[in-house]
DNA sequence: CCAAAAGTGTTATCGCTACACCCATGA
DNA sequence: TCATGGGTGTAGCGATAACACTTTTGG
């Protein structure tokens, strides 16, 4: 049934070369870092880049970012949305190419470090980046500054940790994103009193003797705290 | 020297084609409206639809969206966007199309409402749009929505008034787009102590006796704002 | 027993909300 | 003179920011 090459619409418009890249986070204890690759197809062969790939002619263009990042990182149901479209004529010299960039965050326990040894990637400290080619760098600044921005309205900073974490490394997660310390106690009172994290039993007691409760992001909780009006901000 | 189109690299990439759409908002006292044309093409010719057009080889995504707005209204220095990508793969039973809809917001003074004769398009009242083709409407939904959150954080709801206005006004447009009543003192307050306004001698009297005074938005007050690190927030 | 991080409580201040009254003017 | 919308002031409340002390525990 899928007539939607029929030549008889549209024929008079120029086909363009349309590819999707994606600005990958990941977190690791007190640093934002980024999984770039190295490129496999001239030109700029060798040199580091983001992930990407042209969008097929079968597939919507949220699927063709789904499918990228399985193909270098193995990896699915990662968060992951939409920045926007690098459209200018020059981008690339390789052809006209326009790119809809994609920023997916992910959780950098330690079988995801591996991704280096399986899929040929690396990641960087968000502040020791190499350079990009392209405007590769140009989409990493929008989708830092996106970031930052939505992580302050809507509750996906979790995507970055791993599913049990403690409110100090919750704390340090948004501190490394913002650049500025927040208040322990503050931060503790605002995120508990929002009633979206559930307290375990357990504690982790890898940085202090001590040791911190772990707690767990409920959606559920969150949902309810939409509805009763309340803004998620911090 | 354009060696854009040189086929060495990306021969095994399918092109595709690639447009823009355009959600045009207007504001006209106390109702927010939308621009809307009759597709002058198959198919779907003759149904109401958002203006758009195929990005051509030698210009950037933006330079489309602004081709479009000019050629449909005459206008340029127009505040636009980009709003998304919409990139389904049957979303155009013409072809396999990806649009990247951006929205625009234009002041509807006197002779911008003369558009409706000259380009064949027609203001709508946004509660009573007629069926759009394709994904038009969500990219309507979407954009309203982007307005709401971005005319809550950034200086654009002026965009949509004429240079000069009077307070009331301006509370008018927050309450047609928000949806719900502001209180009149309350939002006086809270715009002057910006102090991104400049209070002119001239009044309006066309909405009361007394007479308002007229304002004029100052970018340069505004971007002192910013760097005393002042939040917009209406 | 002590260093180092986790956890708790209190107070002051700022901003927002909710309100009531006066002003200017054309009809 | 009065109806209508414009303009101003204030008190109360809630959220946030600033800040000091206690708890736990491995070494």
């Amino acid at each position: 049934m899928k007539e939607n090459t029929s030549p008889i619409y549209y024929a008079d418009a120029t086909p363009l070369l349309l590819a999707v890249d994606c600005i990958i986070f990941g977190f690791d204890r007190d640093s934002l870092k980024l999984l770039l690759f190295q490129r496999k197809v001239a030109p700029f062969q060798d040199e580091w880049s983001l992930i990407g790939s042209f969008v097929k002619q079968e597939e919507s263009v949220l699927k063709a970012a789904e499918r990228v990042l399985k193909t270098h990182t193995g990896l699915t149901n990662v968060f992951m949305e939409e920045l926007g479209s690098y459209g200018e004529v020059e981008r690339d010299p390789g052809a006209r190419v326009i790119s809809i960039a994609h920023y997916a965050l992910m959780r950098l326990a330690e079988e995801y470090k591996q991704i280096d040894q399986t899929y040929k990637a690396q990641w960087f400290e968000f502040d020791q980046l190499p350079d990009l080619i392209l405007d590769h760098h140009q989409m990493v600044q929008d989708a830092l500054e996106k970031l930052r921005r939505k992580t302050r309205y809507r509750p996906i900073g979790f995507e970055l940790l791993p599913e049990k974490f403690t409110i100090p490394q919750l704390r340090m997660l948004y501190e490394v994103i913002y650049q500025r310390p927040l208040d322990r106690r503050n931060f503790r009172k605002k995120i508990l009193s929002m009633k979206i994290l559930e307290k375990l039993e357990e504690k982790d007691k890898t940085s202090s003797r001590k040791g911190a409760f772990l707690y767990r992001f409920n959606p559920e909780k969150y949902q309810e705290m939409v509805k009763r009006g309340v803004d998620f901000v911090i």
